[in-house]
DNA sequence: CTGAAAGCGCTTACAG
DNA sequence: CTGAAAGCGCTTACAG
């Protein structure tokens, strides 16, 4: 009487027990099934099936040194700009059939200028897709990954960075250009004909900030627009609302445009504005995000001008140069994707 | 003259000769520090990080048998819903200390409706997961993912299934009330005194809107609601402003309510409306959504009343579950998380 | 406190 | 076309 099958966790022995062959040829069925005389073939397939059989991923990695996926590290998707760069990235990965693996690392805009405790595991991350000899990994990044990726580098071959940019760096990146977000936006009331803006933002804590700020800045002194800048707490609507609420013109006054660094304090601005029916919008004030739903269909009652970001292009970007990376004698190249303005009711009417 | 060090891939055996101890030692100061004496361990952990040295997790995973981390298959991240589960379950999992590990299986329920060409990785990932012997796997789907999870029953040990409800299952189930959306959804507007309804939605190719239809049909008969169901070919505000430009009712009729099976179709209802200043919102029209940003912030100009579903909430729970699973004895659960209505202006005026 | 050795589940030349 | 055997990089009793 022989013991009892056990059916949990059947390894390729099993299988091949089953099969009446051998291990090997069990591998073979999986790997180079044209190998294989047509009737053990489908033994083998009957085998796998009857046992529910599935590979484990260890050993084969262990004597492989690659494990056939691409690892992506996010900070946390808050901000719709990496659901976006995810979704981009994750299509464009599937639609070349290479496996793409997540991973959040709690990293969080918002929380951090409201000074919460923040939570960032990103380095944590980094080295479990090091552990996991991932083929290659993303990471998009809100802040400099530069101490976890030299941690992992004899590990992972290609890095890309997203959306974070670290001068000479050793890797490939790519980015949106922040400063055109700004000179963008002011451009765009500068040939509305306004001359006095407010740009609300949280302070320079994070990159993005800090370049949009700074291409806001240059394109204001380059068409002579009188600039003020205030200072939020956070980037969510209520923000916008209680920095804003002292500092509305009366009405009468000279045109006025209100900026947001992102579109969610432009919402807060508009709804200031909702219970102040002496100011219209556009006609008294104008209102502009700076960063919209990346999609591009305003979901919107009153449509909000906004700079639409090129999320999804980052993202497939990012997988394109993973492979470039991978080419030998492969220069590291950092791509700077365009961002446009899409002009809504808030700025031109209706 | 000894063969120059290569430096790349390191593994433990370098290690242990650049130490001066044995693998077995390199791998106790990795897991069972205390076991060393000091001087073995500082030398240990120079070693390491002067090859820069990140354990394998093949080898690991291989004799162990498991891997230390969940994963978590999703659907397409256009739906704010899943965003919101990913977040839930990430930070869940997060504040627990175990690692989670997302991957995306394209299903896109805006492209199902569109009838365009449909990627569906599910399966795919949740033989990796199985592959990789994760110690769970969370699975947010919008269609029955049974097949795929018994493929991979005798490798995965805790399953938890969320938004996909499947009679006796055998396994944790994380769900929404959607029947509750619809009636959450009709009792608003019964209590407004509204008698007069559409309900805006895109056939039942999912289960979500399925129950939210029979929750709508069900609290329209018992308080006495004229329903008209009016079918969209998405779910996107433009598809909503298509199927409803033939049916705004004419002013000086009764008051109406239009019900949008998500945000983005009342949203579309609104952006209709703009364009009718003879039909007053909330007053002649009254518009809602059923599924907000699910953060409650209202980032809107008109604020939409909306109901605002679980989905972080729905995260953190399938993290309990999955522990819960593990315990000897267990018996499955099926969670149903209540939904809740968020008044906004465009029932009940500013 | 440390080392030698077995073994985890695969894949891959190599024989036959 | 198939099998026997080596080896991938770890961890873990077990001796000493």
């Amino acid at each position: 009487m022989s013991a009892p099958t056990n059916r949990a966790n059947p390894t390729i022995h099993a299988v091949a027990r089953a099969a009446g062959v051998s291990s090997g040829t069990v591998s073979n069925a999986l790997n180079h099934p044209a190998r294989l005389a047509p009737e053990t073939l489908e033994r083998v397939h009957d085998a796998i099936i009857d046992l529910g059989y599935i590979r484990s991923a260890a050993g084969r990695t262990l004597i492989r040194n690659r494990s056939d996926s691409l690892g992506l590290v996010m900070p946390d998707l808050v901000n719709v700009l990496f659901v976006e760069i995810a979704r981009g990235a994750q299509r464009s990965a599937s639609d070349q059939g290479k496996r793409l693996v997540t991973a959040n690392s709690g990293f969080n805009a918002h929380e951090l200028a409201a000074g919460a405790s923040q939570v960032d595991d990103q380095d944590e991350y980094l080295e479990y897709f090091a552990e996991a000899r991932a083929d290659g990994v993303l990471v998009a990044s809100m802040r400099d990954p530069s101490r976890g990726i030299d941690r992992i580098r004899n590990h992972v071959r290609p890095v890309v960075v997203i959306n974070y940019d670290v001068p000479n760096a050793d890797w490939c990146t790519v980015l949106m250009d922040n400063e055109q977000v700004g000179r963008a936006a002011i451009e765009h009331i500068a040939d509305l004909g306004i001359r006095r803006a407010y740009f609300v933002s949280i302070p320079d804590i994070v990159q993005p900030i800090a370049e949009r700020r700074r291409g806001v800045r240059a394109a204001a002194a380059a068409r002579g627009i009188h600039l003020t800048e205030i200072e939020t707490a956070g980037l969510f609507p209520e923000d916008s609302t209680a920095a804003l609420a002292g500092v509305l013109p009366e009405p009468g006054g000279e045109r006025l445009a209100i900026l947001g660094a992102n579109d969610r304090l432009a919402i807060g601005a508009l709804q200031l504005l909702r219970n102040r029916p002496d100011l219209r919008v556009p006609e008294d004030v104008a209102v502009l995000g700076m960063d919209g739903d990346h999609r591009d269909d305003g979901a919107d009652w009153i449509t909000l001008t906004s700079v639409v970001l090129p999320g999804q292009a980052m993202g497939a970007e990012a997988i394109r140069l993973i492979d470039a990376e991978a080419q030998p004698g492969h220069v590291h190249e950092r791509s700077v994707l365009p961002v446009r303005i899409r002009q809504g009711a808030s700025t031109i009417g209706r």
